[in-house]
DNA sequence: CAGGTC
DNA sequence: TCTGG
């Protein structure tokens, strides 16, 4: 019965085996993802994945497994019928009054839930020595670098937190995202003791709506007002189903999904490739920022020091060279330079 | 000046 | 060019 899996909170927890290849704190908090928190003293990260799991993962000591716990219940969940909230302790046994098999289905769905979004399946370390063995200023960072995973992220929220961080601080495009799932967004979590209510990304539906522009002008999203707005109606209009669009975006080929993306209003070269590489699964896509335009001038491509700021040209010529030199995976190397230069991350 | 775009 | 440090 629903009201009894309500009543009881189901509790879903489990560990995950990383192999050492997952750092969660360069990959939750160096600017792909805007919406995990660091909670309980440092040790626990809270997050949503898949805009309907709210999820709590912490590192463990050994650094090769992750700990995780899904805090919500199963309301709009429609992945799962229904679950039962059998698990409880860390490695319990299964008792005798239990049926067989629920407890490890539960299990394996919320575990390949969270594998799939950080990307476990993807080798890390052959990546690593192979980006190392093509270039030593790359092996020279990642010894100090490891565990960076480009996230399989929503379509959606990709979308429109890449449009916030246009001419922006990544302190700002917190905020700023944390108040779009708080007026526009689902409650999927409530009352938590340190982070208060969380909220799901809104639908594009909702942004497209006309009152969404003057009130994100109200709250200070200035010029992005328009951007978001004006491109999730261009959405709601032109493609009628978001998710299939996605799903097209993703088919395409880089350049023809970088190109569809770029129609849409506030979003340029940057942004798309953002998209691109952490949304639709285009991992040669190279996101150039102010940041990877000068790992480039003074690690590889000393000619554009002359250049004050990143052209059209120079942008395409960065974008080249990292794949060249990395592969069909360069945005995720990319990814790995980009940490290494976030203040947060030096030394 | 901050992870650009029109 | 919006806006906050």
């Amino acid at each position: 019965m629903r009201q009894t899996v309500k009543a009881l909170k189901p509790m879903i927890e489990g560990f995950i085996e990383t192999n050492g290849e997952l750092s969660l704190k360069r990959t939750l908090k160096s600017g792909q993802a805007f919406r995990w928190r660091l909670t309980n003293d440092g040790t626990d990260w809270v997050g949503v994945v898949r805009n309907t799991h709210v999820v709590q993962l912490t590192q463990q000591p050994d650094g090769k497994h992750i700990h995780y716990r899904v805090l919500n219940g199963h309301e709009d969940n429609d992945h799962n019928q229904e679950i039962k909230p059998t698990v409880k302790g860390r490695k319990r046994l299964k008792t005798s009054d239990e049926s067989d098999g629920e407890n490890p289905k539960d299990q394996y769905f919320y575990s390949q839930l969270i594998s799939d979004y950080l990307r476990l399946d993807v080798n890390l370390t052959d990546l690593y020595d192979k980006w190392s063995k093509s270039d030593d200023k790359f092996a020279a960072i990642a010894v100090n670098m490891s565990g960076v995973r480009v996230l399989r992220q929503n379509f959606a929220e990709t979308l429109f937190s890449f449009i916030c961080s246009s001419n922006n601080n990544i302190n700002r495009i917190e905020k700023m995202i944390e108040t779009l799932c708080q007026k526009y967004g689902k409650v999927l979590y409530e009352s938590h003791p340190e982070l208060g209510t969380i909220h799901s990304f809104p639908e594009i539906t909702r942004l497209a709506e006309e009152s969404v522009e003057p009130e994100l002008k109200k709250l200070g999203f200035g010029y992005r007002s328009a951007f978001i707005h004006r491109s999730a109606k261009t959405i709601c209009d032109e493609y009628k189903c978001p998710e299939k669009w996605s799903q097209e975006l993703a088919q395409m080929p880089y350049s023809e999904a970088r190109q569809a993306l770029q129609r849409l209003p506030g979003v340029g070269p940057k942004v798309a490739d953002c998209i691109a590489l952490m949304a639709l699964n285009h991992l040669e896509s190279v996101p150039v920022d102010v940041h990877v335009f000068k790992i480039a001038q003074h690690m590889y491509l000393p000619h554009l020091k002359k250049n004050k700021s990143l052209t059209h040209k120079s942008y395409q010529e960065i974008g080249d060279f990292f794949r060249s030199k990395f592969g069909p995976n360069a945005g995720w190397a990319q990814a790995v330079l980009f940490c290494a230069d976030l203040k947060q991350f030096k030394q």
